[in-house]
DNA sequence: TGACAGCCTAATGTATACAATGACAATCGG
DNA sequence: CCGATTGTCATTGTATACATTAGGCTGTCA
């Protein structure tokens, strides 16, 4: 795709995600677009993307704010995911090769390496889950899943729910895409649509746990 | 939104729908600018728009052409909108309000009336079934389910493929509505998303049948 | 005759100027 | 003193010109 909107997406998202535009921030496409070094253009279409992605949102006129994720919000989000991923491994089940079995194996295995590591190593566990998951949607042979978990759901919130693991929780999560891998070997799509479910479920507790009482916790100035 | 770019997705929405840019025919933003005479502008926001709801797809270079739905991915968009309206059905019927079913039952009559009237008015099923459909998800309290089924799923196919109902597929539609209503009465989830699977599934199959051997009939020209 | 290369055309990406519209503030009237 | 109305300013919407790139066509060479 284009480079100029594509690095103001990059960075946009870069800025949301880590906090330095924080939730309920106002977005100004004139002050984004010197910011990125690119004019408004790139950035419209930027905002466009995250405004699907629902990274940020815009009033009735049009002006942009980052997104404030509510508990509930979060929920529905999982709740979701949790519906279009189960559904993705239910069909790959009966669709995955013995390549993308292999591959799965792949980032099962690295997976374990990075948590197991002397020190968990995050960002690797990160990479590779998502990649796992991946291959799962990949697996399932549906164009318009991948889309909308892709786009809508996936990567926002993964990775802010990762950022967040206990060890206890990378373990667990671990052993959970073992399972699905065995459910995939075995071809059964109920056991794979199962596990997928739980495994969705455990990962909002794990964000909701690690977010109790800290109801946003990055909003130092007011409305703006 | 804005005036021009809503006036130029509504404009190439419609001639996709209606045929007169046949699946496959290559988009060019110059042209179609001209033919709704604005700029180049508001046609790439429509664009966009139009390819989040998968009615156009892109090259790898950025290339638009009007998409082209195979009977499978027919099948997988019905898939995806039984998993999500069966969902919002669910939802619906733990929290739907007596007035929202008060509206749900008018429109439920006058989908009645439409059907059952000397010549059955589709146009007017069509909108009333929209607007029951539209009820439920609003009652979903699901801003996410709202957004992903109304952008992603909703309604291009509704549209073809109501617009093909037989006399005994209208009717059952209608008996099918009913039976919803009795389930959000009833406030019974279960029964709420059991029935909407049913629903959706039902409307596939109308699909299907009205379309069995006439793979994509509106295809005179060839790869242009 | 077929294939490859280079140029040419056409379409998209980006920047920028201008128009229109909504928000905010200040002042005036009740 | 409070509220409303108007004017100004900020921000977004649209148009257009220019840059860049992909894809096709033609000509030449093997």
């Amino acid at each position: 795709m284009s480079r100029a909107s594509d690095r103001a997406y990059e960075l946009i998202r870069d800025m949301i995600l880590s906090g330095e535009l924080p939730s309920g921030a106002k977005i100004g496409e004139e002050a984004l677009a010197e910011q990125c070094g690119v004019s408004r253009t790139p950035i419209r279409e930027a905002l466009s993307r995250l405004e699907a992605e629902l990274l940020i949102r815009r009033t009735d006129t049009q002006r942009s704010f980052v997104a404030d994720w509510s508990l509930d919000d979060v929920e529905e989000m999982f709740e979701l995911r949790g519906l279009l991923e189960s559904r993705a491994a239910r069909r790959a089940a009966k669709r995955i090769s013995w390549s993308q079995i292999e591959r799965l194996k792949t980032h099962h295995k690295a997976i374990g390496e990075a948590i197991y590591a002397e020190t968990p190593d995050t960002q690797q566990f990160i990479e590779h889950n998502q990649h796992f998951h991946g291959v799962i949607l990949e697996a399932s042979a549906s164009a318009q899943l991948t889309n909308m978990l892709a786009r809508i759901v996936e990567r926002p919130i993964v990775h802010r729910t990762a950022q967040n693991y206990s060890f206890d929780d990378l373990k667990r999560s671990h052993r959970q895409h073992g399972e699905l891998l065995a459910a995939f070997e075995q071809r059964d799509p109920a056991w794979a649509e199962a596990v997928m479910i739980s495994h969705i479920r455990r990962a909002f507790h794990a964000y909701a746990n690690a977010h109790v009482g800290q109801r946003i916790p990055e909003v130092p100035q007011a409305a703006e």
